[in-house]
DNA sequence: AACTATTTATAAGA
DNA sequence: TTCTTATAAATAGTT
């Protein structure tokens, strides 16, 4: 789309690369946001550039927060020590309004029967607190990978920075899944007709188990 | 663009919104695959859908390689006991060339002037080894996020296969950093100049350590 | 960073 | 559902 048609082969002038990189990029994320809110979906999209940078889209809350969490803390922790490194993280975020894993539940649920309701609920929770873990596991890359652009010089720094970011994680996972269990049991719903092998869980334990 | 302006908010008629989310998730991934090519950048795009199934773009090597290994090793292993359940990656996946590795940092390199080649080059041959290190544990979540879909019934089950997930991508993940490395020395570069701490370790056993 | 001629994506219809 | 087509939207080259 535009004055000619551009053949779909690699760029070589570095200039026009790096302009059509730019609009591109920034045409795909605005793709993705609206796909995410016209068809309800959860979207994640990453780019690597040559010059090693991360641009990132995700209209996912869990996965933000995650984020945000994380930079704020590396900028005080771990910015001074090692040299400012800006951050290229896009602005496309489009975080959907609180307690939304529950309200998309609801939602769902008024296209079902009325008998299936209370099955169907279950069922739905299941998989949305199974979605919310899903969403931890791919945090837990995008902050990886935000990790690997820091300027680390021994692999002794690395290795104590990767086990300091693995510490954070496993404490935000642990929030995370507190609350969905709380969400949950305020929901007032029914646990009575789980599995048998439900029951004799916690689930944020077992959960946790599964991260670690 | 089509026949009227659409406003960009959740499309109520379900089948409204099936038809759409298949129209451009389409064109999602055809923009991230000319993306991808025209700039010369790596892009994974994921999708979760309300009916929990996961649609995936990369134009990585090694996250398409280790994703269609593990969904061999799956239809094998595991669905004969846990019953079929179609995967729904979608095929926009465009594998890149062998060696495609070593040939970017090549590409790379004659943009640079030839006094900064040898200190450029192994910098590079850094990154890129760290790269793979996090598309390989994208591939992780991308995996993992495969498993969530199979309906596994007890929590014992869930957590057996989780822990034979992860021996198999350690052993895949062991595989392709030692790839890597065999790539590396065969290119015949001086390592001489790399700092002293990288030297007094063997740089994939160390890699595999930080993934533990 | 803005502009605009064109190409491309796609909403609604068949 | 898959194909068609009128229209909206993205963007390549230009300023």
């Amino acid at each position: 789309m535009g004055r000619k048609k551009l053949e779909i082969k690699r760029i070589e002038d570095k200039s026009n690369r790096q302009v059509t990189f730019s609009k591109r990029r920034s045409g795909l994320f605005k793709k993705a946001k609206q796909l995410s809110i016209l068809c309800d979906v959860q979207i994640a999209a990453l780019i690597f550039s040559k010059t090693h940078k991360l641009y990132e889209f995700s209209n996912s809350n869990s996965l933000t927060t995650i984020l945000r969490r994380y930079n704020a803390a590396s900028d005080i922790d771990q910015r001074k020590a090692t040299g400012i490194h800006e951050h290229e993280i896009s602005k496309y975020s489009s975080t959907q309004a609180e307690g939304d894993l529950l309200q998309g539940v609801e939602r769902d649920l008024a296209e079902l029967n009325p008998d299936e309701l209370t099955v169907a609920n279950l069922m739905e929770l299941e998989t949305q607190l199974e979605t919310a873990l899903v969403q931890t596991r791919a945090a837990m890359v995008f902050v990886n990978t935000q990790l690997m652009k820091e300027p680390i010089t021994t692999l002794q720094e690395k290795e104590k920075s990767l086990r300091e970011e693995r510490r954070l994680l496993m404490q935000q996972i642990a929030e995370m899944v507190q609350e969905n269990i709380a969400a949950k049991e305020k929901d007032d719903i029914d646990f009575s007709n789980l599995a048998d092998n439900e029951t004799d869980h916690a689930p944020g334990k077992e959960t946790l188990m599964l991260l670690c």
